[in-house]
Formats: C-alpha cells, sequence, structure tokens
DNA sequence: GTCTAAAATTAGTATGTGCTAATAGTAAAT
DNA sequence: ATTTACTATTAGCACATACTAATTTTAGAC
C-alpha cells in the first residue's frame, strides 16, 4: 500500500545512468547524461524536469543531478535488474560476454520484482554480474572494490576486480576485451607504463596486451602484494 | 540488409493479440482488440490506422483486420518470443504457472532476435509453451490440435492439450486451473454436461470438477479413443 | 574581471500513446 | 423498414519523448 511509484523504461534508463555515473564518481550534470544516454541536451533537460516534478531528483547549486531517496531506491532497483539480467544471459542462455550489457539494456525493464527475486534465487543470489560489478540486495549497493588499471605502477601484478559500467557500453572495446580475456578475475601484470604515449602493456597469461590509459581506467583491478 | 522495421512495445502488443483471436478463429475487429488490450475504442482505432499506415495490417470490407505479409511475420515473431519467455520463466525462474503469461507480456518485448534464438537452444528447442501453445518456428506458426473441452460429450476422456492465450489472461481463472491441475498432458474425464446450467463437470485423478461452458471453451483437449 | 568554452535552457515542432464525449455507421432483430 | 445494439470514428485534449536552432547561463582560463 506505499510506493506505486511508476516509472518508464526512459526513466530508468536515466535513473540507472545516474547511479552508475556517480558510483564511478563522475559529478552528473546533464551534459553528461546525454552523452551517456544518446539524447540530445533539450531532451535531457526535459526529462530531468519530469523527474524533479515526480520526486526523484533535486539539483545542487552546480546543478548536479542528486538522486532523493526514493530515486536512489529506484535506481539500485534497476540496476539490481540490470545485473540479474546479465549473469541470466550469460549462465543460462549463453550469450557472448561482450554483448550481454546491451541486452540486459533490453530486458531489465520487463523484469517485475516478483521475476526479479525468483531469478536472483534461480541463479544462486550471485553477488556480481558477469563483468564484476556487484549486485545490490535490499536497496543497499555494495561499495566497489580495486583501482583503476590506469593507476598503478609497471611491475604491478594484480587480479581484474572488474570492469566499468561505462566501458560495458561500448562493444568494440568489449570485443577487444573478450578476446584479450580481460574479464573478472583473471590475473595481469603491468608491464610498462608509457605516460606520454598514453598507454598500458599488460601480460595476460604470458600473452602481451597494451591499452590506452583512457580504456585502462575502466578495468578496476587489485593489486597482489606478495608478502 | 532488408526490414529494419522498428515497432513498439505497443505495436507488438496489438500483432500478438490480432494473431491470437484469428488463431482461436474470431474474427478480429477493434472491438474485441480493445477488450483484450483494455484500450478505449478511439485508441484502438488510431493504433490501427498507425499500423495500417505501416503496412503492417489491411482491413477488409466488413473492417476486419488483416495481417500483411510484413505484419504476421512480426506477429508470429513476438508469439514466438512471449511463448519462449513464458518457457524461461517456468523452467528456469520457476515462476508459478498461473503467472507466467502475465510475466512473459512483460518480458517479451526486451527479447533481441539474438537471444531468442539462444534462449531457444538454451531451452532445448520447446516445441509448445507452458500452457500448450505451439512455438512458431522460422515464420511457421504451427496449428493447434484438440478441440474445445465444451464440445465433447459427457462420458468421453481426452487429454488436456491447451489453455487458449485468452484464458491465459486470466489470473483468477489460470490459478483455478493451476489448482485443479487443469494443465497439458493431463488426463480428464467429462461426467457430465450441463446444457441449460451452462456447466461441464470433469473428473481429474478422481477429483471432480466444475467449468463453465465459457471456460471450458478455453481448455483444447484430445479425446481418446479406446479402440 | 573579462573572455571563452561548456552547459543549460527556450522556443518551436513532431509523433506515439492514451483518454472522454459526441457522432456516425452497421448489423441484427422485430 | 425501423429500432436497437454494437461498432467505429471524429473532435478535442493531455502528456511523454524526441529533435533542431537559437539563446542564455555558468565556469574556467587568462
Amino acid at each position: 500500500m506505499s510506493k506505486e511509484i511508476k516509472t518508464t523504461a526512459i526513466i530508468e534508463e536515466y535513473l540507472e545512468a545516474i547511479l552508475n555515473l556517480s558510483s564511478e564518481n563522475k559529478m552528473v550534470i546533464g551534459a553528461r547524461l546525454a552523452e551517456r544516454l544518446q539524447n540530445s541536451p533539450p531532451t535531457v533537460t526535459a526529462t530531468l524536469q519530469r523527474m524533479k516534478r515526480d520526486g526523484l531528483i533535486t539539483t545542487g547549486k552546480r546543478k548536479e543531478v542528486l538522486l532523493t531517496k526514493i530515486g536512489r531506491k529506484l535506481a539500485i532497483d534497476i540496476v539490481r535488474r540490470h545485473r540479474l539480467a546479465e549473469c541470466l544471459l550469460t549462465d543460462i542462455i549463453n550469450v557472448p560476454w561482450s554483448e550481454v550489457h546491451q541486452e540486459a539494456c533490453l530486458l531489465e525493464h520487463g523484469i517485475s520484482e516478483k521475476v526479479m527475486s525468483l531469478l536472483y534465487k534461480a541463479l544462486g543470489k550471485p553477488a556480481a554480474c558477469p563483468h564484476g560489478n556487484p549486485i545490490p540486495v535490499d536497496d543497499f549497493l555494495p561499495p566497489l572494490k580495486g583501482i583503476p588499471l590506469d593507476s598503478i605502477p609497471a611491475g604491478s601484478t594484480a587480479v581484474i576486480e572488474r570492469i566499468s559500467e561505462e566501458a560495458s557500453q561500448l562493444r568494440e572495446l568489449m570485443e577487444h576485451f573478450e578476446q584479450a580475456e580481460i574479464k573478472p578475475g583473471i590475473m595481469i601484470k603491468v608491464k610498462e607504463v608509457s605516460e606520454y604515449a598514453g598507454t598500458v602493456t599488460l601480460t595476460i597469461k604470458n600473452k602481451p596486451f597494451t591499452l590506452g590509459t583512457g580504456a585502462a581506467a575502466m578495468v578496476w583491478v587489485t593489486p597482489i602484494t606478495d608478502i
């Protein structure tokens, strides 16, 4: 009898993008949302106004978008659906790893509360999506572990923790990652960091692989400290 | 490189309803669609006009709605998605039988061509949905087997073939069916047909069960002829 | 502080999807 | 043939979601 909030697929997309951007510690402003959501700036303005009207967001003095309590709850909910959908697509339907994100974007809006809860159980209560991003439980969004791959020194060994949602959207990059086996759980060694060239060279299973720092920043790793 | 036809969830719902109604040998007119889709008559008129404009339907002299080649192809496609979604929800996600239809209605619009094809394989190429309705393969909609339960004489023994899509939508009826184990594959015996009372009394696993003729008409069975 | 680059908004438009109330058309029954 | 009942449509409205072009606002650089 409480919160019969009706969101559309569009509003869900916005909520998701806002939460993901802020999880990545980025300032959430309209221009960023326009890029992520491939909408024109006026469309973003109009949509954010509706969201404000409906009590999903507020805006700060710098026009940053801030989720309200209700907005955040809904955003966590849709992120949960998205990541569970990704698990379903990977574990059951055998969709290639590099494509699950796009497919989950379509699927997530059709998953009801009930199906989400049953799906969670059916999948064995997974803790993370195939990209390593944590699956929220009970309105709680687990903190992100690790540090960006572009921030660790040459010579380091690390385990890949997660690929950011930002990267998940980039199909070609994901195919590249898939090919090179850059995915959660894989151990990597940083061979070389070339500041001016803007590259990071890794070794994965004895094979070399070079990434631009932009791409490397989307791969989060946990360095291994050999004691 | 051919038909990049963009349909919305709404148009998909219409296509599905049109194909299902015509599969049930019902005259497809606006008023029927208005009932099924819970839309007002003017909304139906407007939507059908858009569909006509887009080459999905034509109308006959009695204003019946007729699917064009393209419309039929798309309709079979969405029916396929719907029924595969029902299989997924039943076999993998453990959604109660009486609820899979509603959930599939939400889910079906988010299933891409690629996911549909992978899902079909992952589920073991099922021939029918949990209600016994056949799953189309390659733009071919298999014919419906059986006869309506209200059309067989008292004393007959039969196997339940399918529950019509019309019935699938009726939540309370489906819960009733679920309770009584009225589902595909179950054997029933017709005890009594009361013409004026408008009822059919069955025996299922030695338990009696009475249905109105309206409800019985939505259950399709194959009579068993003991040779 | 002023200029520039980035960001946000306004104005104007279009389309899809919905509604009610009123009207028109069609089919079935007498 | 006329009435009744069903069906379809028109008119008029509303709102969500999109766009471009033009403008204003804000922020960052100097």
